[in-house]
DNA sequence: GGTACATTTCGATCACCGTCGAATCGTACG
DNA sequence: CGTACGATTCGACGGTGATCGAAATGTACC
C-alpha cells in the first residue's frame, strides 16, 4: 500500500542541519576526518559521531580507518548528484541563506569540486565551450557536440573510455561562489586530470585550492580565451 | 561562515513520512486535493493541512483553489527531478521497503508518470530505443543519437522545439513497479502527447491509467517491436 | 609501557514537531 | 437561507531525536 521507497528516511537523514553541513562539506570530494566534520558542522565530537554513524548506516557516506582517525567521504557520485540537485533547488526557491562562497581569492579562482574544477576558472571554461557550441544545453543537462568531440580529442582525451563510464559524460554543476554552472561529469573530471598531467594545474595539498602554473595560464588564455589576472 | 544553502530545511521538508508520501503521490504529475493527499499519507485532514502549508511555504508545491477544494501540485519539474533522484538513490542503497508498485494490472501496464508514459509499456519503449542505439546511456542520463533523431522526426515530432525547452530532452525515470527506467524529459512528454494525437493511447479520466487502442497496440508492435497481451 | 589524542559509547536532558480533537471559515447544493 | 462538506486554525499532548557530559576504546608517539 505504501507508495514510495524510503525517500523519507533518506531525506530526513539530510534534513538535520548538522548532517547537511557535513554532507555539504564532503561535496568537495575529499575525505574528511570525523573531527573536521564535527568542526564543520559546529557540534561536539560525540554528536558528530552519532550523525556520522547514521549517515553511514543510511549508505550516504563511507568511512575508512587510517591510523587513529577515520576518513569519511560521500558513498558515491550519485549521492553528490542528489546533493547538488538539492542545492540547485534551494537556489531557485530562494532558500539560500547568505551563501557568499569562499572568501579566499585563491579558492574563488580555482578549486576542486568533488573531482572536477570549480571556481571562476571552471565557470569560464564552460562559458568558453558553450560560446563555441562545443557543449550545448543549460543548467544541469549538457551535451557534447561533434565540434566538442574533436576538441577534447585534440586535447589528448580518450572519448571512448569516457563515454563508457556509468556516470554522465557532461553535467552542469552549480558553482556556489558565482552562482553559475561549471563542467562536471566524466568529462569534467578527465579535463582536470589532464590539466594536472600537462603541468597546467596543481592541487595544493590539504586544501581544495588548485593553483595554475604560468604555462597553464598561458594555455588557458590561448585555448579557452580565458584571461585571468595573476 | 555557513557553507551550504538550506539543503537542511528543504530535505527536512521531504524527510517526514507523511510529507514524503504526499510528494510521492504528486510525482504522478496530476494535482490532488488536500483530502486526497491526506488519505494518501494516512493522516487526518488537519495534519495534512499543516504539512501542505509547510510544503507550500517551502516552495515545493503550489496550491490552486478551485471551488471548495484546493488542488496541490509539485511546484515544478525540478522538484520532481530531485524526488526522482532521491528515489533512485533509495533504490540503490536498498532503502526501499517492499514497494510493489500498483496492484491494478491496467496501472502496471501503462500509466502517466508526471507528464510521460510509465509502466511496462514505458519501460518496453525505452528498452526498444536503447536496443537499437537510438538512445544511449543508462540510469538517469540519456542522450539521443543521430539515428534516434531521424526516428523521432519520422514520428512527426519537432526536434528543434523540443531541444529549445529548458528541461533535459531525454531523462531516465525509475519505474516503481518494474524497478527499471522509462523515458522522461521533454522527449518523453512529447512522445506521450503524440500517442494521444495519433489515437494510439487515451488517458482514463480521474485515474493515471493510459489505455491503448487496438490501433495503438498494432503500432507499438510494429514500431517498437513491443508485444503486449491484450 | 605510558601519555596524548581521536573516536566512539552510554546515559540523561530538553526542545521541537507531528498528531489529533474541537472549533472556524468558506464554498456548494438544495 | 440553511445544511453539508472541504479546508484551515487553534490548542494541547506525546514521542522522537539532537545534544552534550562522562567514560571507554583504540591508536600513535615517545
Amino acid at each position: 500500500m505504501k507508495v514510495g521507497p524510503d525517500i523519507a528516511t533518506l531525506a530526513a537523514l539530510m534534513g538535520d542541519p548538522a548532517r547537511a553541513n557535513m554532507l555539504a562539506a564532503l561535496c568537495a570530494g575529499q575525505a574528511l576526518t570525523a573531527g573536521e566534520l564535527a568542526r564543520e558542522a559546529g557540534v561536539t565530537a560525540q554528536t558528530a559521531s552519532s550523525h556520522l554513524g547514521k549517515l553511514s548506516a543510511g549508505g550516504l557516506i563511507a568511512g575508512r580507518k587510517q591510523g587513529r582517525h577515520v576518513y569519511y567521504a560521500l558513498a558515491g557520485p550519485d549521492v553528490a548528484g542528489v546533493l547538488e540537485a538539492l542545492t540547485g533547488l534551494a537556489e531557485r526557491t530562494g532558500h539560500t541563506r547568505l551563501r557568499t562562497g569562499p572568501r579566499e581569492p585563491a579558492l574563488r579562482r580555482a578549486r576542486v569540486c568533488y573531482d572536477h574544477l570549480a571556481g571562476d576558472m571552471g565557470v569560464a571554461i564552460l562559458d568558453s565551450l558553450t560560446a563555441r557550441s562545443m557543449i550545448v544545453g543549460s543548467g544541469e543537462t549538457l551535451v557534447l557536440s561533434a565540434a566538442g568531440e574533436t576538441f577534447i580529442t585534440a586535447l589528448g582525451l580518450d572519448l571512448g573510455a569516457l563515454s563508457a563510464q556509468r556516470r554522465p559524460l557532461c553535467k552542469g554543476c552549480l558553482d556556489w561562489s558565482v552562482r553559475r554552472s561549471h563542467l562536471a561529469g566524466a568529462l569534467g573530471a578527465a579535463l582536470l586530470q589532464r590539466f594536472y598531467a600537462l603541468g597546467w594545474a596543481r592541487r595544493e595539498s590539504g586544501t581544495r585550492i588548485v593553483s595554475l602554473s604560468a604555462r597553464g595560464l598561458e594555455a588557458f588564455r590561448e585555448i579557452f580565451g580565458v584571461a585571468v589576472e595573476a
